[in-house]
DNA sequence: AACCCGGGGTG
DNA sequence: CACCCAGGGTT
């Protein structure tokens, strides 16, 4: 048998059940494979499943507010995969009448709709002949033919790329394509794949040569690089406190945070005299106090945040500028920010 | 081509 | 601690 049959072969009888596989609808499946980007399934289910119950039709989505959509992608992380995801879902409401594009060229014109996702949604929804090259078919394919090359490298993904058109099944494409994911995230797994159950380990040329653990080859280590985060939770007797939210390029846009001070230390003894701190408080009636005695390390994929919580009791006023919310405390939880500051606030306004 | 973007799970 | 995850966008 070849190997797209068997591989279908397999994942006939091995697939998991999963809600967005009962469907050919495009809209619950396109949500599926933006929630699923660099995202196992275990993480994903529980945000697919909220999504479709608010937003059962890509029209409900396209009447939210991008707040609420990142109040409930809160957590799951890589931020601009929700704003993409509102942007496109008023895309296809307004200008395409709720019916999403039919084919990968025009699948890949959608905001954040890439080459992995347009293949995904044509071959499983349309039965397009487009093979999907995610992290799990690198995997099975550079194993299965003992390949070296760098997935990572331009060259690497123009091989791979060729590879999965040549084998994938023309006929099947919805499920070949399905297959040979779950299988890779199955069986032939990262670590301790189990090679001695393995349907094809007949004809795999890594496990042959004893290469299966160090395939695929990937390029060059991330440097991760250290921040220093201290917030100033401001809360005055009547219960108020300030948040802004994250503008530009970096890291949490769109989402909310405290008022922020970054430091290239771990140096914490000019917080009252930073102009983040002066333009909200003015006179001298505050009592500020660190609320942990260690900085809070969050590890980002490239980022490590050592963060500090200066609690800042105020008697007075508080003064905002236009960058700045001055909220009631028990409103925090309306609004979208990162799991750091969601611990904080689900430890502090317990 | 290089860099950026989260958070959680695994060995 | 290193690595991975149903990748995509920007420069």
């Amino acid at each position: 048998m070849i190997f797209s049959k068997k591989l279908i072969t397999w994942y006939l009888q091995n697939k998991r059940s999963m809600p967005w596989r009962e469907t050919n609808n495009p809209y619950p499946i396109w949500l599926s494979e933006i929630i699923l980007q660099q995202t196992k399934v275990a993480q994903g289910l529980p945000y697919y499943m909220s999504f479709i119950e608010a937003f059962p039709t890509v029209f409900d989505l396209a009447k939210a507010s991008e707040e609420e959509v990142l109040k409930l992608w809160q957590g799951l992380g890589y931020y601009s995969r929700a704003r993409n995801l509102h942007v496109t879902a008023k895309h296809v409401a307004d200008n395409l009448n709720g019916v999403f594009p039919v084919t990968y060229k025009d699948l890949l014109l959608l905001k954040g709709v890439g080459d992995y996702t347009a293949s995904a949604i044509a071959s499983i929804c349309y039965k397009e002949a487009v093979p999907v090259v995610d992290g799990n078919v690198y995997r099975v394919l550079s194993r299965y033919f003992n390949i070296e090359t760098p997935i990572n490298s331009a060259i690497g993904v123009k091989q791979f790329k060729a590879l999965a058109i040549q084998l994938m099944d023309h006929d099947d494409p919805a499920d070949y394509n399905q297959a040979i994911m779950e299988f890779g995230a199955l069986q032939c797994r990262p670590k301790k794949p189990d090679c001695f159950i393995c349907p094809l380990c007949d004809s795999c040329e890594a496990l042959k040569k004893g290469n299966v653990e160090r395939l695929p080859v990937k390029l060059k280590k991330i440097k991760v690089k250290k921040r220093y985060f201290n917030y100033l939770i401001f809360y005055t007797k009547n219960h108020q406190t300030i948040i802004s939210q994250r503008i530009g390029n970096g890291i949490w846009q769109g989402l909310y945070e405290f008022p922020l001070i970054e430091s290239d230390t771990i140096n914490k003894d000019t917080i009252v005299d930073h102009p983040v701190f002066k333009q909200v408080v003015e006179n001298d009636e505050y009592e500020i106090v660190p609320y942990y005695s260690e900085p809070v390390v969050h590890k980002l994929s490239h980022q490590h945040l050592y963060t500090r919580f200066y609690v800042i009791k105020i008697d007075g006023l508080i003064k905002t500028n236009e960058t700045q919310k001055k909220i009631n405390t028990k409103d925090i939880r309306k609004y979208p920010v990162p799991i750091l500051l969601s611990n904080f606030i689900d430890v502090f306004f317990k």
